[in-house]
DNA sequence: TCCCACAGAGACCAAATTCGTCCCACTATG
DNA sequence: CATAGTGGGACGAATTTGGTCTCTGTGGGA
């Protein structure tokens, strides 16, 4: 019997103990230095308890203070590192990660614990094990497309400063989006291609087209460059959204929201909306790429967590559009009832 | 990296937690059904907290009450279990037995977790894993010699009333002492023969036998065949008494017991009291084993635990005169401090 | 048949701990 | 030099924990 399953027995509090120290020890290696307040209000507890567990934590050596803020002592590094897999254990992620698997009828899922909307550093942990992944799959000479977006650009950050001598090239799959600059597809394909040790791309024009301006785009050689290389992509890597926020992000007006929800859309990926059986209810006439252009690329990875993506990916994985998913705890387990739910009523009728 | 020692480095205190938990359901499967009164008693704990332990245990459904006390449910059975090895792992009780053996130079230690002086159901697992070490060296055809004492009566008791068909004969090594019949070397011969399987023999004689007498106890003809037969023991399994105890038993005086601790006498053995170098300081005149033959003995284990027992055990093995020793933590942990201060002192010097 | 010892459950008050919420001195940073 | 952020301290309210006593029920022994 396993020593967190006889935890679980005897002495559950315990655990959660454990599990609520190590998202402090977390949020710490994302903040450091982080003051006590700042701290509180990123792990949502009141400052004084949270203060009460810092010191405790600093009685074991795991962190230290100075007037900077708190931050991990080497101690604390190491020991984050195997809490992680004791609290994937606990939570029985591996069970969540088989079993969604085959409900979703992906080649892989991987999920990491924890929930990107309580816990900010849980992207982090999605954004590492996507680096891992590609790491794991991508070879000399292969074309990686990338969407932008925040998840994608944080995927891009998990890669330190130095690069992995991966001869990739790194396209963004998409025009540009919105003011902020460091979720562009082209920023994120900077990025990835430096941390890769690759080459990129960039794509010069905007994410959404008038169809009449189509054709002149098209006539740039870059642009033409470009898309000529998402079509042959080895592997595409790209994040999902929820359709309302996808749609704000695209400056959409109420009146355009209310009919994308209204039709069913519920999740967003590369400029396609869809409802939760997967069918597209609205695509963005874009340069980039199109819906025919997925079918040649053998690998397509989706990135996204947070319990309020659930049905965002469920949109997007029911479609078949993505092979592999990698996504968190809050996410998978919602998801997963979600599933159960559907299933129940398809029996019952 | 352990999950126990994650938990020693991030939450001892929910270690400490789950230690209590431990020691509260081993105490129940010993005593129960128990009342909470008693209970709380024989934990050295207040009856006001160990009520809110059994509370939660009770929530947790490891265990149930009725108006004869409470008791274990079958999960909490199984849960003890598995929590005796999670116990010995975070009490690190591996490497403790093997720095000991090496230490005293023994063939085989086996310690179990806790202190026979604080806990009385320690005593039992003692004797339990005396049973499952005699179960793995008997062989049929064997001649097992036993003492007397609290120690080895438990260890008899350690047999169900079934048997395991180890068809051996077992003997009393030494005569009768003092006045509870249940703690005999008779009574334990006759228990463990049945516990085994096989058959015993008495020895109708007193421990202690002014020397003018001994001639004629031995020219009884089924006292000289018991005492042919521990001469040619395969096995001999011994308690360990500290001197005072055994000096106590033997209705010795208070003046004859000053004598024996101003000699220096620590422990005591089938009759013979060692100081804490394992010099024979004091030896009562007996029939039964004499110390001449246990050189002819090839296996001579001695069994006794408890925190006060330490300089006894010490005593008894640094005579060199058995081979495997078990014992309990309590005392084992104690050994080895006493043993570290030995050698520093001549070290010292 | 009765009685008593022991069982669990409840109650109540004191002590300890935890918690929320201030304030304060300090220090980098702009 | 102002400001925003830091750790640390303080203090009363709230909650939890601990100690002790009582009550009622029950089963075993006289």
């Amino acid at each position: 019997m396993d020593a967190v399953a006889i935890l679980q027995e005897i002495a559950p509090e315990s655990l959660s103990l454990v599990e609520n120290r190590y998202r402090i020890l977390a949020a710490i290696h994302a903040l450091a230095p982080v003051g006590r307040r700042t701290l509180a209000q990123a792990l949502g507890q009141s400052e004084r308890s949270l203060r009460r567990e810092l010191d405790r934590l600093k009685e074991l050596g795991l962190l230290d203070s100075n007037h900077h803020g708190v931050f991990l002592r080497t101690e604390g590094f190491r020991l984050l590192g195997s809490l992680q897999v004791l609290i994937r254990d606990s939570h029985d992620i591996g069970s969540l990660e088989r079993d969604l698997q085959v409900s979703l009828g992906l080649n892989r899922l991987i999920v990491v614990a924890g929930d990107s909307d309580k816990d900010s550093f849980v992207k982090t942990e999605l954004a590492k094990a996507a680096k891992r992944y590609l790491v794991e799959v991508l070879h000399n000479g292969d074309v990686l497309a990338v969407s932008g977006g925040t998840t994608l650009s944080e995927v891009g950050q998990a890669f330190g400063p130095g690069s992995i001598g991966r001869k990739v090239t790194v396209i963004p799959a998409r025009g540009g989006l919105g003011e902020d600059v460091n979720i562009q597809a082209n920023s994120v394909a900077a990025r990835l291609a430096q941390g890769l040790g690759g080459t990129y791309r960039l794509l010069h024009a905007p994410d959404t087209v008038e169809p009449a301006f189509l054709k002149t785009l098209l006539s740039e050689p870059r642009i033409r460059h470009v898309i000529a290389l998402i079509r042959r992509a080895d592997v595409l890597l790209h994040g999902i959204g929820t359709a309302e926020e996808m749609a704000k992000r695209r400056g959409l007006d109420e009146e355009q929201l209310m009919h994308l929800i209204s039709e069913g859309a519920v999740g967003e990926a590369f400029g396609y909306y869809f409802d939760p059986k997967g069918s597209i209810v609205f695509a963005t006439s874009s340069v980039g790429l199109q819906l025919e252009d997925l079918a040649r690329i053998p690998r397509k990875i989706a990135v996204g967590g947070g319990r309020s993506k659930a049905w965002a990916l469920l949109s997007v994985v029911s479609a078949g559009y993505c092979d592999v998913c990698i996504t968190d705890e809050g996410a998978a387990r919602r998801l997963m009832s979600l599933i159960k739910k559907r299933e129940e009523t398809e029996n019952g009728n």
